[in-house]
DNA sequence: AACTGATCATGT
DNA sequence: ACATGATCAGTT
């Protein structure tokens, strides 16, 4: 897919080409940049979020940055059900899972992804054509005083997991906003990790994901 | 039906 | 291998 010729200024101007979007269906904004849509995202799982990537002009690459780094905005779509619920957790970053001795809330990778998102809901019901599925109506969120500390709670306690060599006993049942779950090709995948003693081993890489429960209030905290 | 672990594509 | 973009799909 190939970058949008221009990247908005502004968050006026970026609000403004995400607004104009709402209501369209993927297949017609993949037309107008000639690119082809999938029948499913089996194989394409990362297809609707790099078309709206392209659509609204961020730039895009595999930097560990925001998508709108001068505006200090992340963008992420969200797949939701008939009712507007999210249908899955959102990925936020990968995990370090070394050199993080002294690492604090506010200097990590997840506090600053999540300083300001642009939601874009999407219609996800696998039982509509991918071409076919709707674009919603985009948020721009920050998270409050009640989101942040909840966040910064989960991201202290994973953390503190990982620190002490227990990755491995994390499971995606820790953290009731913030969870860790495998991040990677395949479970063969393997990442240098804090091991006992604090000697290094290998174990999957890991990626912070957002539970639905809570995405699920932040669109419950726009749409009513 | 929800949840958790596994997986797919692409560029660096 | 790692970081981007995420959803799949088996199990509970």
């Amino acid at each position: 897919m190939k970058k949008a010729p221009v990247s908005p200024k502004t968050v006026e101007e970026l609000m403004q080409r995400a607004n104009d979007m709402a209501g369209l269906t993927l297949g017609q904004v993949a037309d107008t940049h000639n690119i082809t849509t999938p029948i499913d995202l089996k194989r394409d799982k990362g297809w609707i979020g790099q078309l709206i990537e392209h659509e609204l002009g961020a730039l895009a690459g595999s930097k560990p940055e925001q998508d709108f780094l001068h505006l200090g905005i992340e963008l992420k779509t969200i797949p939701v059900d008939d009712n507007g619920k999210p249908m899955e957790t959102t990925y936020v970053t990968v995990a370090p899972l070394i050199n993080i001795q002294g690492l604090t809330w506010e200097e990590s990778i997840v506090y600053h992804k999540l300083q300001t998102v642009l939601w874009v809901p999407i219609q996800g019901n696998r039982d509509i054509p991918v071409a076919q599925r709707q674009i919603g109506t985009p948020i721009l969120w920050s998270p409050n005083d009640d989101e942040l500390a909840l966040l910064k709670q989960d991201w202290e306690e994973i953390m503190e997991f990982i620190a002490i060599g227990e990755v491995q006993q994390l499971t995606a049942r820790h953290g009731e906003v913030l969870q860790l779950r495998p991040k990677g090709a395949n479970s063969r995948s393997v990442t240098q990790s804090i091991g006992k003693d604090g000697i290094k081993e290998l174990t999957n890489p890991r990626g912070f994901y957002l539970k639905i429960s809570f995405t699920q209030a932040i669109l419950s905290r726009f749409f009513n």
